[in-house]
DNA sequence: CAAATTGTTTAGCT
DNA sequence: CAGCTAAACAATTT
């Protein structure tokens, strides 16, 4: 489920109940569902990966999907699975699943740089950039999947923009050319674009370059696996094509 | 069927 | 205290 373009659809999906009333709220989540009982749902809000409810009174409840989390409309899915928040409106009911449910404190927006969320218009690459330049040791890897940098971004994106840009994961961005840079930043907004197109019609998988293949698409050479950087996430790349810069 | 995975937080170590 | 790692969480697919 999760990544950016995932949660554009998600938002997408819920946004018929915006401005709609909760009759009930329920669920296992760590909060206090009760005090949802009556509140009007005003806002839907995502930044990268999360998504935020915000209902009168400004209460706020951030969802965060994780690995594994699922939402449903109307119909609870997988009746083993248990329900971390549901809300019940008039029009219909909303369940989450397995995911993270948080209620943010008073003037949390404050906290969330809502220029680096990839999927926003308000997305700023020059944002990106001088953050990237205040990190020289970090490898394209890592950066891709930094939150802070590249709200959005996931396992999935980083593969596919290394492999599109020819750029190897291992990479140190104080090495890395200023263009190749500016191709990382643009072409990584490019990506979440097309998977959320390709999402919408299911085509996803079917369009993956690198991920899960066996050999280049470009050059037929084998591809490597490896769990690369910090954060020791699955890597496809191929080390003919992609330049390693370090 | 064991292993792997579109993610993040936190406890606990050096 | 900074920096790192392992664990925890959990469902579905291969």
């Amino acid at each position: 489920m999760p990544e950016g373009p995932s949660l554009v659809l998600l938002k997408e999906d819920i946004l018929q109940f915006r401005r709609k009333k909760v009759i009930v709220a329920g669920g296992n989540a760590a909060i206090d569902t009760d005090q949802l009982r009556g509140r009007q749902l005003n806002e839907i809000k995502t930044w990268g990966k999360q998504l935020f409810l915000v209902f009168s009174g400004k209460i706020t409840i951030r969802i965060h999907l994780l690995m594994f989390g699922a939402y449903s409309i109307d119909e609870r899915i997988r009746l083993k699975r248990s329900v971390k928040l549901e809300l019940h409106f008039n029009t219909g009911i909303l369940y989450f699943y397995t995911c993270s449910v948080k209620e943010m404190a008073p003037g949390w927006e404050k906290s969330y740089d809502w220029n680096a969320d990839l999927l926003s218009k308000k997305w700023d690459p020059r944002g990106a950039r001088a953050k990237l330049k205040q990190l020289p040791g970090t490898l394209a890897c890592d950066a891709l999947l930094d939150q802070e940098i590249f709200s959005g971004s996931g396992n999935i994106v980083k593969n596919e923009v290394l492999f599109r840009i020819y750029l190897h994961p291992e990479s140190k961005l104080g090495a890395i050319p200023a263009k190749t840079i500016s191709l990382l930043i643009k072409e990584t907004r490019q990506y979440c674009y097309d998977f959320l197109k390709w999402k919408r019609e299911n085509k996803l998988k079917s369009n993956w370059q690198i991920i899960g293949k066996k050999k280049c698409p470009r050059c037929d050479l084998p591809v490597q696996k490896k769990y690369c950087g910090k954060t020791r996430r699955r890597t496809f790349f191929c080390n003919n094509c992609q330049n390693k810069y370090e």
